[in-house]
DNA sequence: TAGGATGACTACTGGCGAGTATGATCCTAT
DNA sequence: ATAGGATCATACTCGCCAGTAGTCATCCTA
């Protein structure tokens, strides 16, 4: 063990959020709500209530005048080392799987000890949270992007099968695909399955937009869904592995796979 | 570092005070290591001690008749109740996940106790590596079903594939997709990973053939597999919540959804 | 009918790991 | 320069659970 304090690495970008501390347990794991009505959801699911709505996104803004100016500066800081426990976390969880990473483990990653973990964060399962709710981030910021283009929607739906595809390449995605809900408490499952839901619905609708505007071949949008977002969950579970192509090729190949489809095509196409 | 394995009774650092403790009981029939050493491998790698070869497979023969002079009835019934084990196993794994469930939780479901568990399997791990088989088993079985048929390459792959998606929605599913590689001992590992990717080269010289035989599109076969067998397997983490389709249209839906592709087609079909 | 094989139970150990009590140290404001 | 909060460490508690020891009960075979 070494004595000398030679302090986290804490790298990472400052996200500037204001975080209400909630520090003191006691109540649900999952911190108080705060500025999440006014970036609203933006897909149509509705998300359940209580949530912390995590980084802002895209949208930036600039939380102002904090009464609480004093300490500005420390507030950022530990915003920032929060992040860093949780992408730790993250990547403990991915290598050693959940149950078999210790919050020792996480610390000593960190090179901090464990009760530092707890200053940051309430519990193993939050941790879990956390990381899901990453990755739910950037699938969402796929949604935020395509939504705005001017194509058809075979090609929106394109868009954000890529961003999904490079999230669940990514540390996060194998979270996400490996959180089960017996590890969770009832609140943190439900809002995780409310999150799925959300992103599940957001493809559906791409898919009825698709059929409708004829850029889709007619079908069954659930059933379609189900079968894309498998194949592009599935990837976190081999990507580990196989890292023979990025994840954007991955999404490409993939991509092609399910417009083509297995059967054959008169007028073949790229 | 070393890598934490879950509740091993190996620690890492050498103890030597309780090994002699560990062996030199009465010679338990079940998991006394000279035995294994005659029995040898069916498959081709050489098998943990103590583990049971699986069923050989594709090679389709039962156990052979074991030179033990003891009652082939006992025995018969010693077999039924190791089966019995393994699904309670398997049913408990998969409604509570596999580090939530203990062995007594399994006894319990069993009405016995935990060393009963104990005389017909070595450890939890084993018990996990026996529903994968299980699993394995099923799938194999698919795939000896459809290559026999008389039908292009397409439509065997879709008889696989309907193998496949049943054996998802079973329990033994969705051990096979939830096993993490970290719980297990390195040999089981290896043995679960070469079953793993017998399953995906079987599935990728279907693709192979249809591509020649002219039933399927042009495709890279790799990817294509890998996009099926996805989303197949994500079957197994849906399932459990929503019955609302039987494995056998869950499949068709599917199949249908590949076969077509998202892009339109001229010549619409069924 | 003895004696071994088989099957099962009671009652443990041993260690891991989540979470905490307590207090030292540093930072910032007054 | 001092109070009070922020940050982090040492050193615990405590429950769970895999796996074992030792012991019976029963059945089959010689």
């Amino acid at each position: 063990m070494t004595t000398r304090r030679a302090r986290a690495p804490v790298t990472g970008k400052a996200k500037t959020r204001v975080d209400a501390r909630t520090r003191s347990n006691g109540g649900s794991p999952v911190n108080g709500r705060a500025a999440a009505a006014d970036a609203k959801s933006v897909l149509d699911g509705d998300v359940a209530p209580g949530v912390r709505t995590p980084a802002p996104g895209l949208a930036g803004d600039r939380p102002p005048p904090s009464p609480w100016r004093a300490s500005r500066e420390r507030q950022r800081d530990r915003e920032v080392k929060r992040e860093a426990v949780i992408r730790a976390a993250a990547h403990a969880f991915n290598h050693k799987g959940y149950h078999n990473t210790s919050l020792d483990d996480i610390a000593a990653a960190l090179e901090v000890t464990k009760p530092t973990v707890y200053y940051y964060v309430t519990n193993k399962e939050q941790l879990l949270f956390e990381c899901f709710v990453a990755g739910v981030e950037q699938i969402r910021a796929g949604f935020r992007e395509a939504r705005d283009m001017e194509i058809p929607a075979r090609e929106r739906l394109h868009a954000v099968l890529r961003h999904y595809a490079k999230t669940m390449a990514s540390e996060f995605g194998w979270c996400m695909v490996r959180v089960e809900e017996q590890d969770l408490s009832p609140d943190m499952s439900s809002h995780i399955k409310a999150m799925k839901s959300e992103i599940d619905q957001g493809i559906r609708r791409l898919i009825r937009e698709g059929v409708q505007d004829g850029s889709i071949h007619p079908c069954d949008p659930k059933m379609t869904a189900f079968a894309l977002a498998g194949s592009l969950n599935w990837i976190a579970h081999w990507y580990r592995e196989n890292r023979s192509m990025s994840a954007a090729e991955i999404a490409d190949a993939f991509i092609t796979v399910f417009d083509n489809g297995l059967q054959p095509r008169r007028s073949a196409r790229s």
